[in-house]
RNA sequence: GUGGCCGUAGCUCAGUUUGGUAGAGCGCUGGAUUGUGGCUCCAGCUGUCGCGGGUUCGAUCCCCGUCGGUCACCCCA
């Protein structure tokens, strides 16, 4: 009979490998509260609609990566990204009346039915944060400072920190009429893919990786030549501040990203190429000043960018993995279990993490596991020490042992443990 | 969705001069010390050689398909 397996592009996270994920969310956690962010979470599964209306009809997202089914004649979709859902969620709960700024943070699985590659798969986890009510530069500054800065906390060198503006949304439609004019003459030496971008999603004719695209897009008319004087202003603003900040970034004025709602500042990191292949976005994001008015809601400006987990996680040095338990409890013969379990009892209500093993092994192969699971101490409880109510206390770091009676042993396991932990992993 | 490469034990991999149904290391279990770990030594267990079909007397090896992985493209985190 054939196993069942996981989903293509779905995958186990085992409990060797969580303790490098928990350490990036509690990193990411604890740069959110720093900086005044609280977490949202809101459903896995939206309306096909919000994401229509949100990411934009022609996207690539939109029009080929959704799940979406149907279902007692409503049309759903598990969630490609999590803006959508984050902004619904505040306009339907009409947030903006409640407090003139909102910073807003989730983590959490989004799906897309891409074909699976390194960093990239169609259950993958992203960190995120929104900030609603906030139009100026500064914050954007706060934000990419931020975000270098947390990359730097999980060890990940070589980022690039790429930035940009599409100006607002009477330029960004300015310009892109004036690509379009620009192009269409020149329409068949452009490569296949941007001859289809030409007529859905001109911009991203800008960040084609063809080089001949590249030359014929190099003489192009730029983006920043069409800025009105608030665009201007905004993003000097916005380097001004960065500059103040020392944070390393880098104009690249044809970065343009894939999804619709997108204005004025927009910014990548990108990092530890080696490691991740093509898929090097370790995190994207840019400011959405129309998108809750799109979504119903009344103006409000907005910023909010996404992080890749996984490619955090591909990117970032390895963190060792803590002991399960720091003291392993070890009966000998079935006379001693009911004991054990007693005594694991009374550790655990000390705040001692302890593992029983009733398995009937011999004392040497319980010794060898409670090494292997990295316990510091090990409670030995034999036929003797049941006869003369005492349990043996074993340091399997400093190599003591004592005979102990019950209340004294408590104690002893707690001193040990409290002990510092030099020379053990 | 398109194309290239890969698929042998739980893990990392060796093996097959177009073919005669498989090995190592690690790990796991036990022992060397009839109740004392980490190092060492000894022994043992785990394989439909991804799956299905074809060629052949015979396929892990050759061919086709399929599934999975991987890399690149598209796109994105």
């Amino acid at each position: 009979m054939n196993p069942i397996r996981a989903v293509k592009g779905m995958n186990d996270v085992l409990p060797d490998e969580i303790g490098r994920w928990q350490h990036i969310e509690a990193a990411f956690a604890r740069s959110m509260r720093l900086h005044g962010f609280r977490e949202v979470r809101t459903p896995y599964v939206e309306t096909t609609g919000l994401f229509v209306r949100a990411i934009g009809e022609v996207t690539d997202v939109v029009e080929k990566e959704m799940y979406s089914f149907a279902h007692h004649g409503e049309e759903l979709t598990l969630r490609p990204e999590g803006t959508a859902g984050v902004a619904r969620a505040y306009v339907e709960h009409a947030v903006h009346a409640k407090e003139p700024v909102s910073r807003w943070y989730y983590t959490g699985a989004m799906f897309r039915a891409e074909r699976p590659q390194r960093g990239r798969y169609r259950q993958f986890y992203q960190l995120g944060a929104e900030i609603y009510g906030d139009p100026g530069p500064a914050c954007d500054a706060e934000l990419i400072d931020m975000l270098a800065a947390f990359l730097g906390d999980l060890g990940i060198g070589d980022v690039e920190v790429l930035v940009n503006s599409l100006g607002g949304p009477l330029t960004r439609a300015r310009y892109k009429e004036a690509l379009v004019t620009y192009l269409t003459p020149r329409a068949s030496e452009l490569s296949p893919d941007s001859q289809r971008r030409l007529l859905t999603s001109p911009l991203r004719i800008l960040d084609s990786k063809s080089p001949i695209d590249q030359a014929l897009v190099a003489d192009a008319p730029s983006l920043h030549d069409v800025f009105d004087p608030s665009d201007r202003d905004h993003f000097a603003s916005l380097e001004r501040h960065l500059q103040a900040l020392g944070t390393p970034y880098r104009i690249e004025p044809r970065l343009v990203r894939g999804l619709d709602y997108y204005t004025r500042t927009l910014f990548e990191m990108k990092g530890a190429k080696n490691k991740l292949g093509a898929g090097d976005t370790l995190l994207g994001g840019g400011r959405y000043d129309g998108m809750i008015a799109d979504l119903g809601g009344p103006v409000v400006p907005a910023i909010g960018f996404a992080a890749g987990l996984e490619r955090l996680l591909i990117a970032s040095d390895n963190v060792p993995s803590s002991p399960t338990v720091d003291t392993f409890v070890a009966p000998l013969g079935q006379e001693a279990v009911s004991y054990a379990l007693l005594f694991a009892r009374d550790l655990r209500r000390l705040g001692v993490a302890c593992e029983v093993d009733a398995r009937g092994l011999s004392l040497k192969s319980l010794l060898r596991r409670a090494n292997s699971l990295g316990a510091r101490v090990v409670v030995i409880l034999g036929e003797s020490e049941l006869r003369d109510e005492v349990v043996q206390v074993k340091d399997l770091v400093g190599h003591g042992q004592q005979r102990l009676r019950r209340e004294e042993a408590l104690h002893a396991v707690s001193e040990l443990l409290r002990a510092p932990t030099a020379g053990h992993p």
